[in-house]
DNA sequence: TAGATTGTTAATCGATTAACAATC
DNA sequence: TAGATTGTTAATCGATTAACAATC
């Protein structure tokens, strides 16, 4: 209840909310934890448990109030709310993230972009300018960025994550290969690709 | 040891093995646990336990010999393998990954686009021409190929999949936002930049 | 030998799941 | 009322961590 909600449960709710989203778009009013699990791959049990970190509750006999439910959702994900972030290093991943279409369904706009490159600075992607990494420090209050993505190669990450943090940043985002050295106030979310592809890769290894 | 390595392990392995290229770079012999932890921020018991589900073993009081556990672990991921990948969804997500260099490290090649969109067809990325999907069922066995990637949209990724299972394809790494029904024997790795996005967001909003 | 670090066992921690009374 | 499904507690499961004898 009002514990701290597990990193694993709050995963799951953005599944939740889409399947939420989809009942609502079919004017299906009530949703049951099972279906909801079915969404997810996970038990019912485990639905329920997830949500009881919330504090919208369930009809017994019912289930959910899709709609309901998936507002309150939003306000505790924080999907409404404008994120907005800088990308640093805009090779091949980082222009893919910002012409990706997904992040703003979540309430994420990617709005200044940064590079080191020299070559890069002055060209525009997706209507922004690539911008100097030392003009960061002036951006991030500006523009009231509260978002950090790392896309830059792995020995670059950290002097982009001191840059970040002296800016004001308080989250990152991080996709280069590598852990950051940053203050206890400042959270990081490491994006490894090549962790992930180890799971399939050793799957595919094993199956022949 | 002869145990099923846990996906928690499996996913750090790769961190141990970037920081044992490291050490070899710099003609480091012998890295200790409590130095492969670091890279991962894991402690030192954590990796000795990680690493005891491999053979290789390592040398009490001096550490893991650098060169031999990173040849080891290329061999149980499967990095030397080529492993053959066909990517269906040629938008923004998937065209970055195409483009992307760091797969490449891993083994990971994508040797075929698909895409259902005429309008893409007959296009190239990469070098590579967008075939239209009902050409996978022949692309498969003659490309050998033993990955696919969705970077569909969410409606489209089902029926990928089942042309994809019918291909011959038994590992799918999804990144659409949807959870597909396969036969058992074929392995889905979901890959969903929302969830993760959503604890980040979650930090954020907390955070003011 | 003394110091360092391993491999492994046992203890701990935290997440998942089963079970069921409460309730719509 | 009967049937369905919730919220929550307790049991289970599995991963992490501490501890330490073994060993280089």
């Amino acid at each position: 209840m009002n514990e701290h909600i597990p990193a694993p449960s709050l995963k799951r709710l953005p599944i939740y909310y889409r399947r939420l989203k989809d009942a609502v778009k079919e004017k299906i009013t009530y949703v049951s934890s099972d279906e909801l699990g079915q969404s997810a791959g996970v038990p019912a049990a485990q639905v329920r448990k997830d949500l009881s970190y919330l504090e919208e509750k369930g009809r017994p006999g019912v289930g959910y109030n899709a709609e309901s439910l998936a507002k309150h959702l939003e306000g505790f994900l924080g999907l409404t709310e404008d994120k907005k972030a800088a990308l640093i290093g805009v090779g091949n991943l980082g222009k893919a993230l910002v012409l990706y279409p997904g992040f703003a369904r979540y309430g994420l706009s990617i709005v200044a972009l940064f590079d080191n490159d020299p070559a890069k600075t002055g060209h525009t992607v997706a209507g922004l300018e690539i911008l100097p990494v030392k003009a960061l420090m002036n951006a991030v209050p500006q523009m009231d960025i509260n978002i950090g993505l790392i896309t830059a190669p792995a020995q670059a990450a950290q002097e982009i994550a001191n840059a970040m943090v002296e800016s004001g940043i308080k989250a990152i985002w991080n996709f280069a290969p590598t852990r950051l050295e940053v203050p206890d106030d400042v959270f990081v979310k490491n994006e490894d690709l090549a962790s992930e592809l180890a799971v399939l890769s050793h799957y595919v290894k094993r199956d022949r």
